[in-house]
DNA sequence: GTTTGACTTTTTTAATTAAATAGTCAAAAG
DNA sequence: CTTTTGACTATTTAATTAAAAAAGTCAAAC
């Protein structure tokens, strides 16, 4: 019945995902999950070892859909700009959607300190540094602009574009939730800093 | 007797100075000042109403300081290119002797939240911005870049380049006293982006 | 105008306890 | 043999309080 198994797994991730999204992760007790499922707590840590397993996955499952999506931008995108502005957008659509997960970001709700989040972060973030070295790559091979060490480029430009997010809410008076004129200035910034560093990188 | 007193204020924004680069401005208190400057406490309290108060003016002063060298730096300067680049080992000095004050970054050490300390960083940026704003417009007179709204590409500019810098340092194993490791890889990636950033401004 | 000893008030820290939550296990049900 | 659960224990977190430290005051003196 490993099928079943799975089957049941997922429809436990669908709930957490909702109670983590809603209340954040610390808010969200393994009883929570449990009662929404109309299960015994041990039927839980039947599926899920312990909570920060569950977690993980949940996560794995957010950016799993996110990665997917940014794939299918890269690969319809006609130009470079056209595909970073798109993965803007995306990235605000997760970042607000999954922002009482806190993930990214300094541990303020919960303890993202632990060992397996912080290297399933560290290996996302390499990932997606990886497909935009290759989108930057493809740019190049087109002609749409010039560069050598499109790696370090492209994490410089990641970087710069995370930090820039991280700048301008940072500004902002800090609430549980921040508010959306916050989410479209780093948007609208972040789309001005790729047209300047795309045209950097022109001739 | 009023110079007599300003001569003594300054001796004691030296001390007070001293102690907050070293310990924090928490691990201060208005005994160990008193007490470095040999006087009672009430006779501190006779110069600086309040703690905040002999914050705010190391503060200042040590903005000022901060200032009269950007401006210097700014004056003598061939290029913007130049000017920046100077100006990012500036801040990176600053911020290395005063990481201590943890001035400018989210309130880990010290209530940051006060009022009198937000209005001047505010303050303090947005005069930072200026001179940065007003360096854009004499490389657009000089031609060597173009734009025009130079205030927001200022603005862009300097979120990015802080924001660049939040980001680096973020990644690393928080510590006490960051690694100067750190501080040379902002610097590193903080020029090259510099120097995008302005490619990005020349046509 | 400046300084201070002795004081009060406020804020932090530490210690204690109570409550909430994570996690286990042996036994039972399918 | 897989899955479920009631009843349990072990940890963590939150609330309470007491003690200590630090901020801030004041009347008197220099």
């Amino acid at each position: 019945m490993i099928e079943a198994a799975d089957k049941k797994r997922e429809l436990i991730l669908d709930k957490a995902l909702l109670r983590f999204a809603h209340f954040g992760i610390n808010k969200t007790t393994m009883n929570d999950i449990a009662e929404d499922l109309a299960i015994s707590k041990p039927s839980l840590y039947y599926y899920f070892p312990d909570k920060i397993s569950l977690v993980i996955a949940v996560a794995e499952r957010i950016f799993n859909e996110f990665f997917t999506r940014l794939e299918h931008i890269i690969l319809k995108s006609a130009t470079v700009q056209e595909a970073l502005n798109e993965t803007i957008e995306l990235r605000k659509i997760f970042f607000k959607k999954y922002f009482m997960l806190h993930i990214g970001d300094t541990p303020s709700d919960m303890n993202l300190n632990h060992e397996g989040i912080k290297a399933l972060m560290q290996q996302t973030r390499e990932k997606e540094n990886v497909l935009i070295k290759d989108l930057f790559e493809t740019g190049i091979k087109r002609g749409e602009l010039k560069a050598n060490e499109s790696k370090q480029i492209a994490e410089l430009y990641m970087d710069s574009i995370i930090g820039l997010g991280m700048c301008v809410m940072g500004k902002q008076e800090k609430q549980l939730m921040p508010e959306s004129k916050g989410f479209e200035e780093v948007l609208t910034k972040q789309k001005a800093l790729t047209e300047i560093f795309l045209n950097g990188l022109k001739n």
